[in-house]
DNA sequence: CCTACCGATCGGTAGG
DNA sequence: CCTACCGATCGGTAGG
């Protein structure tokens, strides 16, 4: 009796806390995106939220498990937010737009969580790497349906929707690689300027004149 | 002198192939961008060149030599061969249109360089970063220009050259990512995709009718 | 170029 | 959530 009691009070002093798991999400995410996920060790990310590494056994399976979780979830929540941005737009020129100013912005809004999905792909095991790849294609049919709209109606040119989605995308999310908060072109700027490259990469004058 | 010469006559039979040097890049390139460098060891690299771990020590002075080496050498190289692809050509249009075709080309012919150069830059040491960097900022200042100069002259539209260059070289080094020989593209019909959609992204007719 | 070895560090677990 | 530990593996070196 009196040593349960005991053991009760320590652990109260000593188990999870509630937010422990979003602070191991959140130090992982940033440190997986600066040096790689196979340089972090369990050891880096535990001392970077201030618990010991073993404690990270308490709210993940593992390192893969970690990993697996911060990709599938960013794709989830990717996806969800183009739904939300695309719904009250019609018509491929519309949507065209909606999706870069989506993209261009979503990814400078979060550069680690898209720098992950792409680059660590390849140390996802078979399972978590499906699944994160058939959550791409989804997200890459979205953009390869607007554009194939447009190429038959005669609102876009172009040699092939799925090679101008592929190419699109490459190219909006290389602003991850520039991008500067406090640089010579704010967000605003830097949304507006890959709308009109990409506008004009589907055969289109912009600003828009009288089109379609 | 009979030690001597047993020694001479082992050494003779143990000793530095010519080949050996080449072989470790080639296999180290291999598995840097199959892994990244993080996850490769020098035992797995030495294993693939059929050496003990110990001998690679004889060519590089150690894994990051390794890879400097290699990220180094692909810049020179790179850079090298565009000069020379754009040597015969005058004005943005042609520049532009004989970037295109070589980038995507060199890029589709050796992704493994490109890859690693592009995504190892983190796990460089100060030292070869700055190498690599600046390497990479010739490069790019190539494209910049001729943006530029069509910007200028008016044969191109868009928001800024400094801007488009990095879309530009983003989109089409995308196309390590997706593009296999004996798909549904050849080689060919890649880059020409590539030409239209980047012509037409500078606000030109493609094919090009008589602008000029 | 090999064998044999070094200290350091890794992901993960047991027991509390 | 901690301490203490496990076997495995790492990059690099000595000596031949």
């Amino acid at each position: 009796m009196n040593d349960h009691s005991l053991t009760g009070e320590l652990l109260l002093l000593k188990t999870r806390r509630p937010d422990t798991r979003n602070e191991l999400r959140r130090e992982a995410l940033r440190l997986f995106a600066e040096r790689g996920y196979a340089a972090v060790s369990m050891r880096d990310i535990a001392e970077a939220v201030g618990v010991r590494q073993g404690a990270i056994y308490n709210h993940f399976a593992g390192k893969q498990d970690l990993l697996a979780a911060l990709m599938i979830e960013h794709m989830e929540t990717l996806i969800l937010a183009l739904d939300e941005a695309l719904s009250g737009e019609s018509g491929p020129i519309a949507r065209l737009q909606a999706f870069v100013r989506f993209h261009v912005g979503y990814h400078i809004d979060k550069p680690d969580d898209v720098f992950i999905a792409y680059m660590e792909l390849r140390n996802l095991e078979p399972e978590g790497r499906e699944r994160v790849h058939a959550l791409r294609n989804r997200y890459e049919a979205v953009l390869r349906d607007v554009l194939a709209e447009g190429l038959r109606n005669g609102a876009f040119r172009g040699p092939d929707a799925a090679v101008q989605a592929r190419a699109l995308i490459a190219m909006m999310t290389g602003v991850t690689v520039w991008y500067r908060e406090g640089g010579r072109l704010g967000r605003r700027d830097v949304i507006e300027s890959y709308v009109q490259i990409t506008l004009q990469s589907v055969g289109i004058d912009y600003p828009i004149g009288g089109e379609d």
